[in-house]
DNA sequence: GTATGTGCAAATCATTTGCATTCTC
DNA sequence: GAGAATGCAAATGATTTGCACATAC
């Protein structure tokens, strides 16, 4: 399987653009985290490491991402979107507390293999699948 | 089944909320449209039709609609929310062409009760679910 | 060498908020 | 009558953009 890195390049030469170690750094620390960032918490954690990266650089370098398969937005949160990387990753759905905001993950292969049945049954090609679960947790129930 | 202005008085009496014509008004608006509606949309819809509703009270009803089970947030587009009438609705998820923008809407039993599944696992009480497929649609594949 | 990418600061645009006034309960 | 809600205009904050300089191919 090859890198992101290497996919990224190849998306790059593709599309007749250019490839630069910022955008590379943007791709490593992406690929570095867990999971999910916000284009801030990146952009702070680029910083931390002596990078020298503009957010214009992020906000730039993001669609690429998302266009070369490498990225998705995940969701809305207090105001901004929230990335997740979903390359080599099985997919993972989310299902957040309206109470406390909590965010529980779980991978579910039967939402996948919906989605692309459903994809199918409009003749397109499904390259992603983004699932929201509400509703409240444990905790925050109990309080109700 | 009740009416969703009677829900929202419900809702609006539990929480020792005021109702309003305004806020009625755009319950009425927003139920009026078949799906889903922007904040800007709807705002223009109210001026065309005479009535004077600010930005800001859409914007501050919004919360409570979807609190009160009425609407729920569907997905981003061109860089704003944009929201979908739940109640007394079959669900129905989304599936999105990446090259052109357009939507396809269709309806999936099975998505609810997944969701519905796995909410009672991590014991969750689940009161609604967003599903967003995305991937080329026919024509746009074929023009890869 | 040329077109593309970067950083900066300013601009944009959706959403939120302060405040004086009006309205519900 | 008291606390909420509204409208307006100003404020906020995420994202985008113009431009001069730097860099990849």
């Amino acid at each position: 399987m090859k890198s992101e890195i290497a996919v990224f390049r190849e998306f790059v030469r593709r599309k007749g653009l250019r490839n630069t170690p910022e955008r590379e750094q943007v791709i490593r620390m992406i690929f570095a985290t867990h999971e999910h960032f916000d284009v801030d918490g990146l952009y702070s954690l680029l910083r931390r490491r002596k990078e020298k990266i503009s957010r214009a650089t992020i906000y730039r370098t993001i669609p690429l991402l998302i266009e070369s398969g490498l990225l998705q937005e995940a969701y809305v949160e207090n105001g901004h979107m929230h990335y997740e990387h979903i390359y080599g990753h099985e997919r993972h759905c989310h299902l957040r507390c309206l109470a406390c905001g909590g965010l529980v993950e779980f991978a579910e292969q039967s939402m996948a293999e919906r989605a692309r049945s459903v994809g199918e049954r409009y003749e397109f090609v499904v390259t992603g699948h983004r699932v929201e679960v509400y509703g409240y947790c444990p905790k925050c129930k109990a309080h109700r």
